[in-house]
DNA sequence: CGGCATCCTTGATGATACTG
DNA sequence: CAGTATCATCAAGGATGCCG
């Protein structure tokens, strides 16, 4: 761990993944490689077409996502992770291990103050 | 990786960290170990009292620091990492790794943006 | 199909002042 | 010292409609 706060990066990874649906988004994508732009908003009940666009450019802008459009009518765009994203897997992977575990820490810990209410 | 997109915990994890200032809070609480209120916000030129308060309270809710008041006067509140905080220690550092890369990678970027414009 | 433009709501953050 | 209270600001996200 770097000794020296002031010079943490760990926004920077940060400001990747925020955004209500980055890193769903990036799990489709790893999981199921090149979706189409109408695919990947079926997958995702809720989103709306505005921030699916959105949140995939800047996706495409930190080099995360590749997106390629087909010169057709109608028009047919694929997006998929790079290279480079896919070296974001294991900070996901983690999480989500970290997540699933927290999960079940929250549970626990609301099972013991609904005991104690009950006393 | 978890093939079920709908099943992903990364946003739990996510949310114990997003907030501006949580990051940094938990690199100066693990490598300082305990440390007081008044400390805390003299390592972080620019938070306010009310925004520190806020995210430890917050980070105290999910059993991520540990909160001890000792009554004198004046007030004297330390703050420390809990043994469960600790866990968070892997992930802080694989996002600390990936961005010092990714702040690297976008210079690189840049710097062949810059070379685009001078042809 | 895959957007973009507008308008609107809300939560996160900030500035400032006061207090046990 | 370590807060709380109040007010102000601002960007993220959402709803809706139009377009090539």
């Amino acid at each position: 761990m770097e000794k020296k706060p002031e010079l943490c990066r760990v926004e920077d990874a940060l400001g990747i993944l925020v955004g209500k649906w980055k890193p769903i988004i990036l799990l489709h994508l790893l999981i199921n490689g090149t979706m189409r732009f109408s695919e990947l908003k079926r997958h995702m009940p809720g989103i709306t077409q505005k921030m699916l666009t959105k949140q995939l450019r800047e996706l495409e802008e930190e080099d995360i996502v590749q997106r390629v459009v087909y010169p057709q009518v109608p028009p047919k765009v694929e997006y998929s992770i790079t290279e480079y994203g896919r070296s974001l897997e294991p900070i996901l992977e983690a999480m989500h291990e970290w997540g699933s575990k927290h999960t079940a820490h929250k549970e626990e810990k609301e099972k013991r103050m609904a005991q104690k209410e009950a006393n």
